[in-house]
DNA sequence: ATCCAATGGTACAAGGCCATACCTTTGGAC
DNA sequence: GTCCAAAGGTATGGCCTTGTACCATTGGAT
Protein backbone atom coordinates (compact mmCIF):
# COMPACT_ATOMS: atom_id res chain seq x y z
CA UNK A 1 0.00 0.00 0.00
CA UNK A 2 1.06 3.66 -0.85
CA UNK A 3 -1.74 5.20 0.85
CA UNK A 4 -1.10 7.87 3.41
CA UNK A 5 -3.60 8.63 5.48
CA UNK A 6 -5.79 10.10 2.26
CA UNK A 7 -8.09 7.37 0.60
CA UNK A 8 -7.23 6.82 -2.61
CA UNK A 9 -10.07 4.00 -2.68
CA UNK A 10 -12.93 6.46 -2.01
CA UNK A 11 -13.49 6.19 -5.75
CA UNK A 12 -14.29 2.79 -5.90
CA UNK A 13 -15.25 1.88 -2.36
CA UNK A 14 -18.44 3.46 -2.26
CA UNK A 15 -22.06 1.86 -1.46
CA UNK A 16 -23.30 -0.63 -4.22
CA UNK A 17 -26.70 0.29 -3.55
CA UNK A 18 -28.02 4.13 -3.13
CA UNK A 19 -31.14 2.59 -1.33
CA UNK A 20 -33.68 0.50 -1.47
CA UNK A 21 -34.99 -0.82 -5.22
CA UNK A 22 -38.06 0.59 -4.27
CA UNK A 23 -36.39 3.85 -3.37
CA UNK A 24 -34.54 4.30 -6.24
CA UNK A 25 -37.89 3.56 -8.23
CA UNK A 26 -39.11 6.01 -6.58
CA UNK A 27 -36.23 8.56 -8.02
CA UNK A 28 -36.42 7.84 -10.81
CA UNK A 29 -40.60 8.25 -11.52
CA UNK A 30 -39.66 11.68 -10.14
CA UNK A 31 -37.00 12.16 -12.77
CA UNK A 32 -39.50 11.80 -15.34
CA UNK A 33 -41.34 14.32 -13.98
CA UNK A 34 -38.92 16.71 -12.53
CA UNK A 35 -37.53 16.55 -15.97
CA UNK A 36 -40.73 17.07 -17.95
CA UNK A 37 -40.62 14.50 -19.87
CA UNK A 38 -43.98 13.24 -18.49
CA UNK A 39 -45.83 16.44 -18.69
CA UNK A 40 -48.94 17.94 -16.18
CA UNK A 41 -51.26 15.68 -16.82
CA UNK A 42 -49.90 13.15 -19.17
CA UNK A 43 -49.92 9.76 -18.20
CA UNK A 44 -47.13 7.26 -17.57
CA UNK A 45 -46.40 4.49 -19.36
CA UNK A 46 -48.07 1.28 -17.90
CA UNK A 47 -46.88 -0.08 -15.03
CA UNK A 48 -46.17 -3.39 -16.71
CA UNK A 49 -43.97 -1.49 -18.68
CA UNK A 50 -42.51 0.59 -16.38
CA UNK A 51 -41.55 -2.60 -14.01
CA UNK A 52 -40.31 -3.85 -17.32
CA UNK A 53 -37.90 -1.03 -18.09
CA UNK A 54 -37.02 -0.40 -14.79
CA UNK A 55 -35.91 -4.05 -14.27
CA UNK A 56 -38.12 -3.81 -11.16
CA UNK A 57 -41.05 -6.14 -9.68
CA UNK A 58 -44.51 -5.01 -10.65
CA UNK A 59 -44.49 -5.08 -6.32
CA UNK A 60 -42.23 -2.96 -5.95
CA UNK A 61 -42.67 -0.73 -8.54
CA UNK A 62 -46.70 -0.14 -7.27
CA UNK A 63 -44.96 0.74 -3.60
CA UNK A 64 -43.21 3.29 -5.60
CA UNK A 65 -45.79 4.75 -7.27
CA UNK A 66 -47.62 4.37 -4.34
CA UNK A 67 -45.40 6.82 -2.25
CA UNK A 68 -46.21 9.24 -5.09
CA UNK A 69 -49.91 9.09 -5.28
CA UNK A 70 -49.69 9.95 -1.02
CA UNK A 71 -47.91 13.34 -1.75
CA UNK A 72 -49.95 13.95 -4.51
CA UNK A 73 -48.31 13.99 -7.45
CA UNK A 74 -49.59 11.06 -9.43
CA UNK A 75 -53.66 10.01 -9.55
CA UNK A 76 -54.46 6.59 -11.19
CA UNK A 77 -57.50 5.67 -13.15
CA UNK A 78 -58.51 2.08 -13.37
CA UNK A 79 -59.72 0.49 -16.68
CA UNK A 80 -59.11 0.48 -19.70
CA UNK A 81 -57.87 4.09 -21.04
CA UNK A 82 -57.48 4.51 -17.91
CA UNK A 83 -52.92 4.55 -15.80
CA UNK A 84 -50.75 6.83 -13.91
CA UNK A 85 -50.85 10.53 -14.61
CA UNK A 86 -48.84 13.30 -13.66
CA UNK A 87 -50.40 16.17 -11.27
CA UNK A 88 -46.84 18.70 -11.56
CA UNK A 89 -47.09 22.41 -11.37
CA UNK A 90 -43.87 23.91 -10.55
CA UNK A 91 -45.41 27.36 -10.46
CA UNK A 92 -43.34 29.01 -7.50
CA UNK A 93 -43.23 31.88 -9.84
CA UNK A 94 -46.88 33.40 -9.85
CA UNK A 95 -46.80 35.77 -6.53
CA UNK A 96 -43.69 35.90 -5.46
CA UNK A 97 -41.04 37.65 -4.38
CA UNK A 98 -37.46 36.40 -4.78
CA UNK A 99 -38.09 35.70 -0.94
CA UNK A 100 -40.34 32.54 -0.63
CA UNK A 101 -39.00 31.31 -3.25
CA UNK A 102 -35.71 31.82 -1.87
CA UNK A 103 -36.62 30.16 1.40
CA UNK A 104 -37.72 26.59 -0.37
CA UNK A 105 -34.99 27.06 -2.58
CA UNK A 106 -32.33 27.19 0.54
CA UNK A 107 -33.92 24.32 2.12
CA UNK A 108 -33.55 21.61 -0.80
CA UNK A 109 -30.29 22.97 -1.10
CA UNK A 110 -29.67 22.31 2.69
CA UNK A 111 -31.03 18.98 1.95
CA UNK A 112 -28.55 17.66 -0.62
CA UNK A 113 -25.35 18.76 1.27
CA UNK A 114 -21.82 18.18 -0.08
CA UNK A 115 -23.95 17.08 -3.04
CA UNK A 116 -24.96 20.24 -4.47
CA UNK A 117 -21.32 21.37 -5.21
CA UNK A 118 -20.39 17.91 -6.97
CA UNK A 119 -23.85 18.04 -8.84
CA UNK A 120 -23.30 21.37 -10.40
CA UNK A 121 -19.30 20.59 -11.42
CA UNK A 122 -20.85 17.38 -12.58
CA UNK A 123 -23.01 19.15 -14.75
CA UNK A 124 -20.56 21.26 -16.28
CA UNK A 125 -18.23 18.52 -17.37
CA UNK A 126 -21.73 16.21 -18.62
CA UNK A 127 -23.24 19.00 -20.71
CA UNK A 128 -19.94 21.05 -21.75
CA UNK A 129 -17.97 17.77 -23.22
CA UNK A 130 -21.78 16.36 -24.54
CA UNK A 131 -21.88 19.57 -26.56
CA UNK A 132 -18.05 19.01 -28.08
CA UNK A 133 -18.99 15.38 -28.59
CA UNK A 134 -22.74 16.38 -30.87
CA UNK A 135 -20.58 18.88 -32.49
CA UNK A 136 -17.78 16.67 -33.80
CA UNK A 137 -20.97 14.37 -34.76
CA UNK A 138 -22.00 17.27 -37.10
CA UNK A 139 -25.92 16.17 -36.49
CA UNK A 140 -28.10 15.87 -39.60
CA UNK A 141 -31.20 14.35 -41.05
CA UNK A 142 -33.33 13.63 -38.00
CA UNK A 143 -30.78 14.48 -35.49
CA UNK A 144 -30.47 18.13 -37.00
CA UNK A 145 -34.57 18.55 -37.05
CA UNK A 146 -34.66 17.57 -33.47
CA UNK A 147 -32.14 20.27 -32.54
CA UNK A 148 -33.84 22.49 -34.64
CA UNK A 149 -37.25 21.23 -33.84
CA UNK A 150 -36.09 21.83 -29.48
CA UNK A 151 -34.96 25.51 -29.94
CA UNK A 152 -37.61 26.54 -32.24
CA UNK A 153 -40.08 25.04 -28.52
CA UNK A 154 -38.18 26.98 -26.53
CA UNK A 155 -38.62 30.07 -28.41
CA UNK A 156 -42.10 29.87 -28.32
CA UNK A 157 -42.47 28.67 -25.05
CA UNK A 158 -45.19 30.10 -22.35
CA UNK A 159 -43.16 31.39 -19.02
CA UNK A 160 -44.59 28.23 -17.54
CA UNK A 161 -43.29 25.52 -19.88
CA UNK A 162 -40.03 27.11 -20.82
CA UNK A 163 -37.95 25.64 -18.19
CA UNK A 164 -39.10 21.83 -19.51
CA UNK A 165 -38.23 23.21 -23.06
CA UNK A 166 -35.04 24.35 -21.96
CA UNK A 167 -34.48 20.52 -20.18
CA UNK A 168 -35.48 18.82 -23.53
CA UNK A 169 -33.15 20.72 -25.58
CA UNK A 170 -30.17 20.03 -23.28
CA UNK A 171 -31.36 16.27 -22.84
CA UNK A 172 -31.67 16.49 -26.50
CA UNK A 173 -28.01 17.57 -26.51
CA UNK A 174 -26.71 14.62 -24.38
CA UNK A 175 -28.67 12.14 -26.14
CA UNK A 176 -27.31 13.16 -29.77
CA UNK A 177 -23.26 13.00 -28.25
CA UNK A 178 -23.70 9.47 -28.61
CA UNK A 179 -23.38 7.93 -25.60
CA UNK A 180 -26.26 6.43 -23.58
CA UNK A 181 -23.86 6.78 -20.21
CA UNK A 182 -23.44 10.90 -20.96
CA UNK A 183 -27.31 11.10 -21.26
CA UNK A 184 -28.21 8.87 -18.28
CA UNK A 185 -26.02 10.58 -16.52
CA UNK A 186 -27.03 13.93 -17.16
CA UNK A 187 -30.82 13.34 -16.94
CA UNK A 188 -30.16 12.57 -13.24
CA UNK A 189 -28.31 15.28 -12.56
CA UNK A 190 -30.24 17.92 -14.41
CA UNK A 191 -33.18 16.23 -12.65
CA UNK A 192 -31.31 17.34 -9.37
CA UNK A 193 -30.98 20.55 -10.81
CA UNK A 194 -34.62 21.57 -11.82
CA UNK A 195 -35.27 20.45 -8.18
CA UNK A 196 -33.71 23.87 -7.41
CA UNK A 197 -34.49 25.92 -10.27
CA UNK A 198 -38.28 25.28 -9.86
CA UNK A 199 -37.55 27.56 -6.96
CA UNK A 200 -36.76 30.68 -8.89
CA UNK A 201 -38.25 32.75 -10.52
CA UNK A 202 -38.21 32.93 -14.46
CA UNK A 203 -37.09 36.74 -15.16
CA UNK A 204 -37.51 37.64 -18.64
CA UNK A 205 -33.68 39.32 -18.97
CA UNK A 206 -32.43 35.78 -18.00
CA UNK A 207 -34.32 34.56 -20.56
CA UNK A 208 -33.93 36.26 -23.41
CA UNK A 209 -30.25 36.17 -22.48
CA UNK A 210 -30.42 32.14 -22.19
CA UNK A 211 -32.31 31.66 -25.50
CA UNK A 212 -29.34 33.80 -27.38
CA UNK A 213 -27.47 31.54 -26.08
CA UNK A 214 -29.65 28.48 -27.31
CA UNK A 215 -29.43 29.78 -30.86
CA UNK A 216 -25.88 29.90 -31.03
CA UNK A 217 -24.91 26.51 -29.31
CA UNK A 218 -27.24 24.96 -31.61
CA UNK A 219 -25.57 26.58 -34.77
CA UNK A 220 -22.48 25.79 -33.77
CA UNK A 221 -23.54 22.09 -33.20
CA UNK A 222 -25.04 22.03 -36.40
CA UNK A 223 -21.73 23.55 -37.97
CA UNK A 224 -19.68 21.05 -36.33
CA UNK A 225 -17.74 23.64 -34.37
CA UNK A 226 -16.35 21.86 -31.44
CA UNK A 227 -15.30 24.67 -29.84
CA UNK A 228 -18.05 27.05 -30.29
CA UNK A 229 -20.40 24.74 -29.00
CA UNK A 230 -18.09 23.96 -26.26
CA UNK A 231 -17.28 27.84 -25.24
CA UNK A 232 -20.90 28.42 -25.57
CA UNK A 233 -22.44 25.72 -23.72
CA UNK A 234 -19.44 26.57 -21.01
CA UNK A 235 -20.85 30.21 -20.59
CA UNK A 236 -24.75 29.02 -20.58
CA UNK A 237 -24.23 26.25 -17.95
CA UNK A 238 -21.65 29.07 -15.78
CA UNK A 239 -24.92 31.63 -16.11
CA UNK A 240 -27.20 28.96 -14.39
CA UNK A 241 -24.84 27.85 -11.64
CA UNK A 242 -24.16 31.49 -10.64
CA UNK A 243 -27.72 32.14 -10.49
CA UNK A 244 -27.94 29.91 -8.07
CA UNK A 245 -25.56 30.88 -6.30
CA UNK A 246 -26.86 34.11 -6.12
CA UNK A 247 -29.94 33.33 -4.59
CA UNK A 248 -28.29 31.11 -2.26
CA UNK A 249 -26.00 33.76 -0.51
CA UNK B 1 -47.05 12.84 -25.01
CA UNK B 2 -45.30 14.41 -28.06
CA UNK B 3 -42.90 11.44 -28.80
CA UNK B 4 -43.20 10.22 -31.95
CA UNK B 5 -41.77 6.49 -32.69
CA UNK B 6 -37.88 7.00 -30.81
CA UNK B 7 -37.84 6.83 -27.10
CA UNK B 8 -37.43 9.94 -25.53
CA UNK B 9 -37.68 8.26 -21.68
CA UNK B 10 -35.05 5.90 -22.45
CA UNK B 11 -32.29 7.87 -20.42
CA UNK B 12 -34.54 7.55 -17.42
CA UNK B 13 -36.36 4.37 -17.60
CA UNK B 14 -33.70 1.99 -17.55
CA UNK B 15 -32.57 -0.78 -15.12
CA UNK B 16 -32.17 0.04 -11.91
CA UNK B 17 -30.06 -2.47 -11.22
CA UNK B 18 -27.34 -3.80 -13.19
CA UNK B 19 -27.16 -7.25 -12.06
CA UNK B 20 -27.70 -9.32 -8.26
CA UNK B 21 -26.09 -7.35 -5.42
CA UNK B 22 -23.55 -9.81 -5.04
CA UNK B 23 -22.74 -9.43 -9.17
CA UNK B 24 -22.12 -5.40 -8.74
CA UNK B 25 -19.96 -6.05 -5.22
CA UNK B 26 -17.67 -8.21 -7.94
CA UNK B 27 -17.27 -5.26 -10.26
CA UNK B 28 -16.42 -3.25 -7.81
CA UNK B 29 -13.45 -5.74 -6.83
CA UNK B 30 -12.94 -6.19 -10.05
CA UNK B 31 -12.08 -2.28 -10.20
CA UNK B 32 -9.99 -2.31 -7.17
CA UNK B 33 -7.46 -4.95 -9.15
CA UNK B 34 -7.73 -3.23 -12.89
CA UNK B 35 -7.43 0.33 -11.91
CA UNK B 36 -3.95 -1.15 -10.14
CA UNK B 37 -5.30 0.47 -6.43
CA UNK B 38 -4.55 -2.61 -5.04
CA UNK B 39 -1.40 -4.02 -6.68
CA UNK B 40 -0.33 -7.54 -7.15
CA UNK B 41 0.36 -9.36 -3.87
CA UNK B 42 -1.16 -6.37 -1.87
CA UNK B 43 -3.94 -6.79 0.61
CA UNK B 44 -7.66 -5.93 0.05
CA UNK B 45 -9.27 -4.24 3.62
CA UNK B 46 -11.01 -6.35 5.70
CA UNK B 47 -13.80 -8.53 4.85
CA UNK B 48 -16.08 -5.96 7.94
CA UNK B 49 -14.45 -3.14 6.44
CA UNK B 50 -15.55 -3.54 2.46
CA UNK B 51 -18.73 -5.08 3.41
CA UNK B 52 -19.14 -1.84 5.42
CA UNK B 53 -18.23 0.64 2.30
CA UNK B 54 -19.78 -0.97 -0.09
CA UNK B 55 -23.15 -1.00 2.06
CA UNK B 56 -23.48 -4.98 1.33
CA UNK B 57 -23.56 -7.69 3.88
CA UNK B 58 -20.69 -9.93 5.02
CA UNK B 59 -22.38 -13.07 3.51
CA UNK B 60 -22.81 -11.60 0.06
CA UNK B 61 -19.53 -10.05 -0.38
CA UNK B 62 -17.65 -13.45 0.94
CA UNK B 63 -19.97 -14.49 -2.40
CA UNK B 64 -18.21 -12.01 -4.60
CA UNK B 65 -14.52 -12.62 -2.91
CA UNK B 66 -15.41 -16.62 -3.48
CA UNK B 67 -15.74 -16.33 -7.04
CA UNK B 68 -12.89 -14.32 -7.86
CA UNK B 69 -10.76 -16.59 -5.55
CA UNK B 70 -12.00 -19.20 -7.87
CA UNK B 71 -11.00 -17.27 -11.01
CA UNK B 72 -7.46 -17.24 -8.86
CA UNK B 73 -7.16 -13.48 -8.84
CA UNK B 74 -7.60 -13.85 -5.02
CA UNK B 75 -6.11 -15.68 -2.17
CA UNK B 76 -7.49 -15.65 1.25
CA UNK B 77 -4.84 -16.45 4.40
CA UNK B 78 -6.48 -16.80 7.64
CA UNK B 79 -5.00 -15.31 11.24
CA UNK B 80 -3.70 -12.50 12.32
CA UNK B 81 -2.54 -10.26 9.79
CA UNK B 82 -4.24 -11.97 7.71
CA UNK B 83 -6.47 -11.32 4.89
CA UNK B 84 -7.28 -11.75 0.84
CA UNK B 85 -4.73 -10.91 -1.29
CA UNK B 86 -4.35 -9.86 -5.16
CA UNK B 87 -2.54 -12.51 -7.52
CA UNK B 88 -3.02 -10.44 -10.95
CA UNK B 89 -0.07 -9.80 -13.30
CA UNK B 90 -1.65 -7.89 -16.47
CA UNK B 91 1.32 -8.80 -18.37
CA UNK B 92 0.38 -10.33 -21.89
CA UNK B 93 3.27 -7.49 -23.00
CA UNK B 94 5.73 -10.44 -22.60
CA UNK B 95 6.70 -13.06 -24.80
CA UNK B 96 3.84 -12.23 -27.45
CA UNK B 97 3.64 -10.90 -30.79
CA UNK B 98 0.33 -8.52 -32.06
CA UNK B 99 -1.08 -11.81 -32.86
CA UNK B 100 -2.54 -13.31 -28.99
CA UNK B 101 -2.74 -9.97 -27.67
CA UNK B 102 -5.11 -8.88 -30.69
CA UNK B 103 -7.22 -12.47 -30.10
CA UNK B 104 -7.79 -11.60 -26.66
CA UNK B 105 -8.29 -8.10 -27.00
CA UNK B 106 -10.87 -8.94 -29.63
CA UNK B 107 -12.70 -11.40 -27.68
CA UNK B 108 -13.71 -8.41 -25.29
CA UNK B 109 -14.21 -6.01 -27.40
CA UNK B 110 -16.87 -8.46 -28.30
CA UNK B 111 -18.15 -9.01 -25.38
CA UNK B 112 -18.88 -5.30 -24.63
CA UNK B 113 -20.35 -4.92 -28.03
CA UNK B 114 -22.23 -1.60 -28.75
CA UNK B 115 -21.05 -0.61 -24.94
CA UNK B 116 -17.39 -0.22 -25.93
CA UNK B 117 -18.30 2.86 -28.44
CA UNK B 118 -20.44 4.57 -25.19
CA UNK B 119 -17.08 3.48 -22.84
CA UNK B 120 -14.75 5.40 -25.06
CA UNK B 121 -17.18 8.53 -25.47
CA UNK B 122 -18.13 8.52 -22.02
CA UNK B 123 -14.42 8.31 -20.91
CA UNK B 124 -13.20 11.28 -23.30
CA UNK B 125 -16.41 13.54 -21.77
CA UNK B 126 -15.10 13.19 -18.18
CA UNK B 127 -11.55 12.67 -18.60
CA UNK B 128 -11.17 15.70 -21.00
CA UNK B 129 -13.90 17.77 -18.21
CA UNK B 130 -11.89 16.85 -15.28
CA UNK B 131 -8.77 18.14 -16.59
CA UNK B 132 -10.22 21.32 -17.15
CA UNK B 133 -12.16 21.60 -14.13
CA UNK B 134 -8.92 20.50 -12.05
CA UNK B 135 -7.01 23.05 -14.16
CA UNK B 136 -9.55 25.63 -13.05
CA UNK B 137 -9.10 24.88 -9.26
CA UNK B 138 -5.39 25.53 -9.75
CA UNK B 139 -3.94 23.09 -7.40
CA UNK B 140 -1.61 24.24 -4.97
CA UNK B 141 -0.32 22.77 -1.92
CA UNK B 142 -1.13 19.10 -0.94
CA UNK B 143 -2.97 18.56 -4.32
CA UNK B 144 -0.10 20.01 -6.33
CA UNK B 145 2.21 17.71 -4.60
CA UNK B 146 0.09 14.57 -5.25
CA UNK B 147 -0.11 15.82 -9.06
CA UNK B 148 4.09 16.01 -9.39
CA UNK B 149 4.52 12.27 -7.00
CA UNK B 150 1.95 10.62 -9.71
CA UNK B 151 3.54 12.21 -12.81
CA UNK B 152 7.45 11.44 -11.27
CA UNK B 153 5.82 7.43 -10.74
CA UNK B 154 4.87 7.04 -14.14
CA UNK B 155 8.39 8.76 -15.86
CA UNK B 156 10.13 6.29 -13.36
CA UNK B 157 7.92 3.15 -13.66
CA UNK B 158 9.28 0.13 -14.75
CA UNK B 159 7.37 -1.28 -17.69
CA UNK B 160 4.81 -3.64 -15.92
CA UNK B 161 3.73 -1.22 -13.75
CA UNK B 162 3.16 1.88 -16.29
CA UNK B 163 -0.33 1.16 -16.83
CA UNK B 164 -1.27 1.25 -12.84
CA UNK B 165 0.87 4.47 -12.57
CA UNK B 166 -0.42 6.24 -15.65
CA UNK B 167 -4.11 5.25 -14.53
CA UNK B 168 -3.04 6.53 -10.61
CA UNK B 169 -2.00 9.64 -12.15
CA UNK B 170 -5.28 9.99 -14.22
CA UNK B 171 -7.51 9.03 -11.25
CA UNK B 172 -5.66 11.95 -9.42
CA UNK B 173 -6.87 14.67 -12.18
CA UNK B 174 -10.32 13.10 -11.86
CA UNK B 175 -10.31 13.33 -7.97
CA UNK B 176 -8.67 16.54 -8.01
CA UNK B 177 -11.38 18.64 -10.14
CA UNK B 178 -13.52 18.39 -7.40
CA UNK B 179 -16.59 16.25 -7.49
CA UNK B 180 -16.94 12.69 -6.41
CA UNK B 181 -19.00 12.28 -8.90
CA UNK B 182 -16.87 12.44 -11.25
CA UNK B 183 -14.42 10.47 -10.10
CA UNK B 184 -16.91 7.73 -9.30
CA UNK B 185 -17.85 7.40 -12.88
CA UNK B 186 -14.06 7.69 -14.18
CA UNK B 187 -13.21 5.17 -12.31
CA UNK B 188 -15.59 2.70 -13.55
CA UNK B 189 -15.09 3.09 -17.24
CA UNK B 190 -11.63 3.53 -16.91
CA UNK B 191 -11.64 0.33 -14.97
CA UNK B 192 -13.24 -0.92 -18.72
CA UNK B 193 -10.33 0.46 -20.34
CA UNK B 194 -7.89 -0.77 -18.68
CA UNK B 195 -9.41 -4.44 -19.20
CA UNK B 196 -8.90 -3.94 -23.19
CA UNK B 197 -5.26 -1.72 -22.51
CA UNK B 198 -4.00 -4.81 -20.39
CA UNK B 199 -4.27 -6.89 -24.08
CA UNK B 200 -1.93 -4.87 -25.97
CA UNK B 201 1.14 -4.57 -25.75
CA UNK B 202 3.06 -1.84 -24.65
CA UNK B 203 5.68 -0.07 -26.80
CA UNK B 204 8.45 2.62 -26.53
CA UNK B 205 7.76 5.12 -29.15
CA UNK B 206 3.82 4.86 -27.98
CA UNK B 207 5.51 5.19 -23.62
CA UNK B 208 7.68 8.28 -24.85
CA UNK B 209 4.83 10.50 -26.35
CA UNK B 210 2.50 9.35 -23.98
CA UNK B 211 5.26 10.91 -21.08
CA UNK B 212 5.56 14.02 -23.22
CA UNK B 213 1.53 14.26 -22.83
CA UNK B 214 1.71 13.46 -18.85
CA UNK B 215 4.44 16.33 -18.36
CA UNK B 216 2.42 18.78 -20.39
CA UNK B 217 -0.73 18.03 -18.52
CA UNK B 218 0.60 18.29 -15.08
CA UNK B 219 2.88 21.66 -16.06
CA UNK B 220 -1.01 22.93 -17.75
CA UNK B 221 -2.63 21.79 -14.19
CA UNK B 222 -0.59 23.25 -12.32
CA UNK B 223 -0.50 26.49 -14.18
CA UNK B 224 -4.08 27.22 -13.91
CA UNK B 225 -4.23 27.23 -17.94
CA UNK B 226 -8.12 25.15 -18.19
CA UNK B 227 -7.74 25.70 -22.16
CA UNK B 228 -4.20 23.68 -22.19
CA UNK B 229 -5.18 21.59 -20.15
CA UNK B 230 -8.30 20.22 -22.00
CA UNK B 231 -6.23 20.21 -25.56
CA UNK B 232 -3.62 17.93 -23.76
CA UNK B 233 -6.14 15.49 -22.20
CA UNK B 234 -7.99 15.29 -26.02
CA UNK B 235 -5.44 14.41 -27.75
CA UNK B 236 -4.00 12.22 -25.11
CA UNK B 237 -7.26 10.66 -25.09
CA UNK B 238 -7.58 10.16 -28.52
CA UNK B 239 -4.33 8.70 -28.73
CA UNK B 240 -5.26 5.40 -26.61
CA UNK B 241 -8.51 5.34 -28.45
CA UNK B 242 -6.99 5.50 -32.02
CA UNK B 243 -4.14 2.53 -30.60
CA UNK B 244 -7.53 0.56 -29.28
CA UNK B 245 -9.33 1.36 -32.68
CA UNK B 246 -6.25 0.41 -34.99
CA UNK B 247 -5.79 -3.34 -32.97
CA UNK B 248 -9.65 -3.72 -33.14
CA UNK B 249 -9.37 -3.42 -37.31
C1' DA C 1 4.20 -20.66 27.18
C1' DT C 2 0.15 -17.83 27.39
C1' DC C 3 -2.82 -14.51 25.93
C1' DC C 4 -5.12 -11.66 22.77
C1' DA C 5 -6.63 -9.12 18.92
C1' DA C 6 -7.52 -9.21 14.11
C1' DT C 7 -8.79 -11.85 10.59
C1' DG C 8 -11.49 -15.36 7.82
C1' DG C 9 -15.44 -19.10 8.35
C1' DT C 10 -20.25 -20.60 9.60
C1' DA C 11 -25.22 -20.70 11.04
C1' DC C 12 -29.89 -18.99 11.51
C1' DA C 13 -33.92 -16.23 11.49
C1' DA C 14 -36.27 -12.04 9.60
C1' DG C 15 -37.37 -9.07 5.89
C1' DG C 16 -37.08 -7.53 1.01
C1' DC C 17 -37.85 -8.49 -3.67
C1' DC C 18 -39.49 -11.21 -7.31
C1' DA C 19 -42.20 -14.20 -10.71
C1' DT C 20 -46.60 -15.67 -11.50
C1' DA C 21 -51.18 -16.08 -11.54
C1' DC C 22 -55.55 -14.27 -11.05
C1' DC C 23 -59.30 -10.59 -10.00
C1' DT C 24 -61.61 -5.97 -10.92
C1' DT C 25 -62.66 -1.94 -13.43
C1' DT C 26 -63.45 0.71 -17.43
C1' DG C 27 -64.76 2.48 -21.98
C1' DG C 28 -64.69 1.77 -26.90
C1' DA C 29 -65.91 -1.56 -30.79
C1' DC C 30 -69.33 -4.13 -32.72
C1' DG D 1 -76.38 -4.11 -25.07
C1' DT D 2 -72.52 -7.33 -25.16
C1' DC D 3 -68.01 -8.23 -25.45
C1' DC D 4 -63.26 -7.51 -24.92
C1' DA D 5 -58.80 -5.48 -24.46
C1' DA D 6 -56.04 -2.72 -21.52
C1' DA D 7 -55.29 -0.96 -17.49
C1' DG D 8 -54.88 -1.08 -12.20
C1' DG D 9 -55.48 -4.27 -7.76
C1' DT D 10 -54.37 -8.54 -5.02
C1' DA D 11 -52.34 -12.97 -3.22
C1' DT D 12 -48.76 -16.67 -2.68
C1' DG D 13 -44.54 -19.13 -2.55
C1' DG D 14 -39.61 -18.87 -3.16
C1' DC D 15 -35.11 -16.90 -3.54
C1' DC D 16 -31.91 -13.21 -2.33
C1' DT D 17 -29.99 -10.17 1.19
C1' DT D 18 -29.35 -8.78 5.66
C1' DG D 19 -28.19 -8.55 10.69
C1' DT D 20 -26.39 -10.90 14.36
C1' DA D 21 -24.02 -13.96 16.82
C1' DC D 22 -20.56 -17.19 17.32
C1' DC D 23 -16.45 -20.37 15.87
C1' DA D 24 -11.58 -21.17 14.09
C1' DT D 25 -7.02 -19.70 12.91
C1' DT D 26 -2.98 -17.15 13.16
C1' DG D 27 1.11 -14.59 14.77
C1' DG D 28 2.84 -10.93 17.64
C1' DA D 29 2.99 -9.15 22.53
C1' DT D 30 3.76 -10.27 27.19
Amino acid sequence: MDDRGEDRLAAVLRPVRSGNTFEEAVQRILQLVRLGLVPDGGRLPAERELAERLQVSRVTLREALRVLQDQGLLETRRGRYGGTFVRYRPGALVGTGTQAGGEELRRRAELMGDRLEDTLLFREVLEVGAAELCAAHRPAGAAARRLRECLAATGSAQLGEYRRMDTRLHLAVAELCGSPSVAAQYAAVRASVNELLDCIPLLPPNLLHSEEQHTALVAALLDGDRERARTVMREHVAGTAALLRGFLS
